[in-house]
DNA sequence: TGTTATTTGCAATAGACTTGCAATAATGCT
DNA sequence: AGCATTATTGCAAGTCTATTGCAAATAACA
């Protein structure tokens, strides 16, 4: 149960805690794959939770504002999935090319990593993306 | 000069070269960034080379295909990229997060890389994102 | 309970990319 | 070189994800 402190964050940020808004963090609380803005609509429509597509996106970039979820532009993907931070370690993912499962790494470092991703998830590795962000010389 | 070993790609699977995409193989040759669709649309508008959008998105596609491009999806963006395969090796990139400046990094293995990715690019690495894909137990 | 500022829903919009189809152009054959 | 065949192009329209404007709804707090 997040909910009590998120609240606390939400106002001391001039926000409001509201029905929608619990209403995500609670899908993101029980759903254990990084969920898409357009998969927490469906599922909320399917618990009879009132809500409209823009508000979940509106939704998800306040959490993302917080810090309180963490976005991921998959490979492949044409959608951005979100997922909580909690008090989860910086981890990555692997993603099936065929049905789309998702399921977290808890390894980083990469040298030899493919052998003990394919040992550990049982995926075949076929190719993988490495990215980095940050600041160049002239923006520093 | 890619153009008469890609020429003999294209027929082998039934393709033709055509000018406008003689017209994007050259202006991939000599674009040494990763460039999307649309800057190849208007950097030819500008050398007013007459090709239309969707042409480029087909293009691409094709050279994909073909394996002589490869496409990418770079974090923090909103469109594809594409770079010429030719002989390179796999390699990463870095992205400035206020500029989207693009350097390639001529590495690969990630352990002890971003202090080096530091030192040689100059960038401050703020951020990273290493993505795996391939086939889960199901979909082999 | 009432006031006020935030949030929501709806409609419209933006932007990347795709698709249908008629017109155009590259290839291969004579 | 000329012609027939078939791929390719351009245009218009459509898809899909995500964002924005604005009036109506609602949370926070006196």
């Amino acid at each position: 149960m997040l909910e009590p402190t998120i609240g606390q964050g939400l106002r001391a940020t001039g926000r409001r805690m509201t029905r929608t808004r619990k209403a995500v963090l609670a899908l993101l609380e029980r759903t254990h794959q990084p969920v898409s803005a357009s998969e927490i609509f469906s599922q909320l429509q399917e618990a009879d939770v009132a809500i409209d597509l823009v508000t979940v996106y509106r939704t998800v970039n306040v959490l993302k504002e917080l810090g309180l979820v963490v976005q991921m532009d998959l490979h492949q993907e044409n959608q951005s999935r979100y997922e909580l931070k909690e008090g989860r370690k910086h981890h990555h993912h692997i993603r099936c090319q065929i049905c789309g499962k998702i399921v977290d790494l808890l390894l980083c470092p990469l040298k030899k990593l493919t052998k003990l991703i394919e040992e550990r998830t049982q995926f075949v590795v076929d190719d993988h993306t490495l990215e980095f962000s940050g600041f160049c010389p002239k923006c520093q």
